[in-house]
DNA sequence: GGGCGACTAGAACGAACGCTCTATCCAATG
DNA sequence: CATTGGATAGAGCGTTCGTTCTAGTCGCCC
């Protein structure tokens, strides 16, 4: 039962392969045969743990790549005092870590978020709450320097989805260089608050 | 030979029907004979019309995606005279859009180009160019109003990859409140430039 | 020691996938 | 009229999909 024990229990296994499968080849493209043999585990321990199957490991899977990228931010909104410099060492924290893994693990929810639109399955549900908590850190952050509610609600709903974009876009042309981009022009907006 | 017949060629109608089912479903999730039913053609039509497959397809159907989302941006750009609330009317156009939709006509490339990034797919080729032709329009619009080159490159490129990300936000959320935000803050930053 | 839950192993299901193939239709051309 | 070639129609290829099932192994706790 101990969550804490040294070597990761299968269901972990699971969920941090599922997760990084999905990042990378989005909700449809990952099998479930996939997920099972690169976690070390058989088709059967999947269904075991998961008896809700592909959907259910998509869900936990979700909600621990969100986790993952919402400690990242946090992370780095807490290093940088000032918010436009924080906003920007997240874009920059981002950038490193596309770069760094071949440009190929971006934001954990996008594209499982694009491909079940049409449905109303329960992956919709995660991608809108993780986004959700993202933008709720980013907004405490800009609110504990002094920023009216209602201006760092809206700031902070740009700036998720500034960053979501960019990482996009970054990918897509293997460079760094729209994340900074995208970091420095935040950076300016949020000043446009302090002066 | 004739592209300009009244009636749309079998070609066209799959690369219409392709384009709106990849924009909605992704490439992974889109099947060949999905595309052919909706767009009353058979199998062999789509073969016949594409010898390169679904990648063909695929394809032409981004281009076409590409190039009405890249009509939709020139025409509001065009319309508002001053850059920060041309900008704004994209945002509010492609809010409109998206609603009128049932929020699943988002972004059409966002999603190939994420399913397709560990690859070397023609797709990636054609979502890369695809993106830079929506830069070069904003860039256009901004150094036509007076932003310097560099300026404008920067801003450009951060305009659409927030208005991208705004899109996905709005879609999982069900809301235009994330790209009118997104249309505002980016008119915010962009007068910054202006005074 | 007996029971039980976690996990392994793999066969098998129906369905869907991308794609190839043959055959037929039909309008235009020689 | 005969021929050609684009378009249509659909059967069928091999493969993979998500899922279910049975059977067996292992370690842990009453």
């Amino acid at each position: 039962m101990s969550q804490y024990s040294a070597l990761p229990s299968t269901r972990e296994r699971i969920v941090v392969v599922a997760a990084r499968l999905i990042q990378r080849q989005g909700y449809v493209g990952t099998g479930i045969k996939q997920i099972a043999q690169e976690a070390q585990a058989t088709l059967g321990s999947v269904y075991h743990a998961f008896p809700g199957g592909k959907e259910a490991v998509a869900v936990a899977a979700l909600q621990h790549g969100g986790k993952e990228f919402f400690w990242l931010l946090k992370d780095a909104l807490r290093r940088e005092e000032d918010p436009a410099a924080a906003v920007e060492a997240c874009a920059a924290d981002l950038a490193t870590a596309l770069r760094e893994s071949g440009w190929i693990d971006g934001c954990p929810v996008t594209a499982a978020a694009l491909e079940t639109l049409g449905t109303d399955s329960e992956i919709q549900r995660v991608c809108r709450e993780t986004l959700r908590g993202w933008e709720d850190v980013v907004a405490e952050k800009l609110v504990s320097c002094g920023f009216a509610e209602t201006d760092a609600r809206e700031v902070a709903t740009t700036v998720i989805s500034t960053l979501e974009g960019a990482e996009v876009t970054a990918q897509v042309n293997r460079s760094e260089e729209p994340l900074r981009a995208a970091g420095r022009q935040l950076a300016r907006l949020i000043r446009t608050y302090q002066d």
